[in-house]
DNA sequence: TTGACATATCGTAATGTTTTGATATATTAG
DNA sequence: CTAATATATCAAAACATTACGATATGTCAA
């Protein structure tokens, strides 16, 4: 235990970073559609239907995640498919299920 | 790979928890100052002047953290001491060093 | 007791987010 | 082509959060 390491402080440029994301989460129906992506990928409707939400709210909820970069989207035919882009949203949401779950 | 074990969706109540609190997190001020509160405990004042904001501001920005369980806080003389309350926030703030420090 | 200090609380202005309904785009089926 | 489907976008209403300044409470020193 000679030398203890800690991680300097996060400048708060990062942090501000961070609380953006963090925001872009903080919502139930964003979290239930993260939480499913985690299994595997959705199409908007399937998302809105599983959220019980409208497709448009389901779309822009989709779209938010996206412009972070927490999903990416994939289009077929007339139907897109989100899916995880983030890698570190596993964890994230492992930490909130051994919390919540 | 027989059986692929996976936790069912949480349910939307306790993912309104969770959003509340990721929300309460989701904060840059608030952010620091559970860093620097991991780390050991602070007073109001403290964490204010490390976070250059006022002393009023860092008082409520804490106890929006207390309400939601994420901090105690310990009345000594005039100061209050904060402390972590909720041990799954060093993971969750391990995760964000990770994407953003 | 008085004055100074540390923190907490409150009203309100400023700002940001969420939802809704209407409309737009893009794709496929017939 | 036209109609139907899937998704996306937009403006405005409804709602929530944040910051600020003023004030209140509790503690200590002299």
């Amino acid at each position: 235990m000679a030398a203890m390491k800690k991680a300097p402080l996060i400048e708060l440029d990062r942090l501000q970073d961070a609380a953006e994301c963090l925001r872009v989460l903080a919502h139930p129906h964003r979290l239930r559609m993260v939480q499913m992506l985690l299994r595997e990928e959705f199409t908007v409707g399937e998302l809105a239907e599983a959220c019980e939400i409208a497709h448009n709210m389901a779309s822009e909820h989709l779209r938010l995640m996206q412009r972070c970069g927490l999903l990416d989207a994939r289009r077929e035919g007339r139907k897109t498919y989100y899916e995880i882009a983030e890698p570190r949203l596993k964890s994230i949401m492992h930490c909130i299920e051994q919390r919540f779950g």
